[in-house]
DNA sequence: GTCTATAACCCGATAGAC
DNA sequence: GTCTATCGGGTTATAGAC
């Protein structure tokens, strides 16, 4: 077997492809998905344009492939587990860097595709959260949960207005609980 | 005076300025900036392209001219004054066509130029609401409650994701109303 | 004032040399 | 596997005819 130094080709390729498509998720997130071309995303992992085509085919499989988001996995429970795990989600989300999650969210209000993709993946995500509400209007309170996650975030990173873009994410998990907590539970005693 | 059959050509000329104005409001919250082009705005408001540079001179000019935000008064004074006016003016937002506010909404979040208007907007804004919460991190709470108004009326209209969709703006605003209490105030009795 | 024609420049995608 | 050349299409913006 004439093995060549750097691990066999099939790995090499993986690396490239890897290379790739950070690059594509770094530029999709900071772009969106009209502004980003195959030939910058090329540019910034040092490969040529006509082999980004070579690998995904087109840019839209590019980008399916470069979104492509970790499922969450939420546990479900109580009302105020639904909070909590919403807003321990909420935190990791909120330090570090969120590529991904911003090259999904940024390029989903551009891009038609993107948007079919995030609420095929979300609807069924809400629906798990709403599962755990123990109200009537369970489904519109999920909404303004998942709702307000996004605010924050887009607020936070792609707006950056406000104390929000540099407060700690402890802070506002904790001037969060008590919204979460509201929403995901009914009202706790209403004696009329 | 040789006075022609409708209005003088200046009236003529800002009707035709309204009406291509009142396109591109559309289609930028339609579309976001990259993706509406001139030309489909000029067909849309049954003029030539050419006029459309003709009368805005670029299609960065044309946003700006389109995405004008009226300023909304916003009355400062006890927090739970101010959260009542958030409240309403989020109702506000949330019936009828939010065109206007959505054309900078999608494109603040592609166009450079746009998301420093809104920045330019939005800062003293959130500053005034600030100014009516008494505690400490008043800042991060207004970012807070601005992050919320935007993430609902983002997933309203521009994801249309879960029960926010279709629910009417009285509900929403009444499930929202104890979080922007808790937020605009400062804990009301906690004792231990 | 309105519209046509076109310049100058980008893009995604394809074909093919090496 | 990698890259060059190019096709066909789109865009903004300009110049100029009517």
């Amino acid at each position: 077997m004439t093995e060549p130094s750097a691990g066999s080709r099939a790995q090499q390729r993986r690396r490239t492809e890897e290379r790739i498509l950070a690059a594509a998720r770094q530029m999709f997130a900071e772009l969106g998905y009209e502004r980003t071309t195959i030939r910058a995303v090329a540019k910034k992992a040092g490969v040529d344009a006509g082999l980004v085509m070579h690998y995904f085919g087109s840019k839209n499989e590019l980008f399916s492939r470069a979104a492509e988001l970790p499922v969450e996995e939420l546990a479900n429970g109580s009302p105020d587990e639904v909070a909590e795990a919403l807003l321990t989600s909420l935190a990791k989300r909120l330090d570090g860097e969120p590529a991904a999650s911003l090259a999904v969210l940024r390029s989903m209000l551009t891009n038609a595709e993107a948007a079919e993709r995030y609420r095929a993946a979300g609807g069924p995500q809400l629906d798990r959260i709403a599962a755990g509400i123990p109200a009537a209007d369970a489904d519109l309170r999920a909404g303004l949960l998942g709702a307000i996650v996004h605010g924050v975030i887009i607020e936070r990173y792609l707006l950056r207005l406000g104390g929000l873009a540099d407060a700690s994410p402890e802070r506002i998990v904790e001037l969060l609980r008590p919204c979460f907590r509201a929403l995901a539970a009914a009202e706790p005693a209403d004696p009329d």
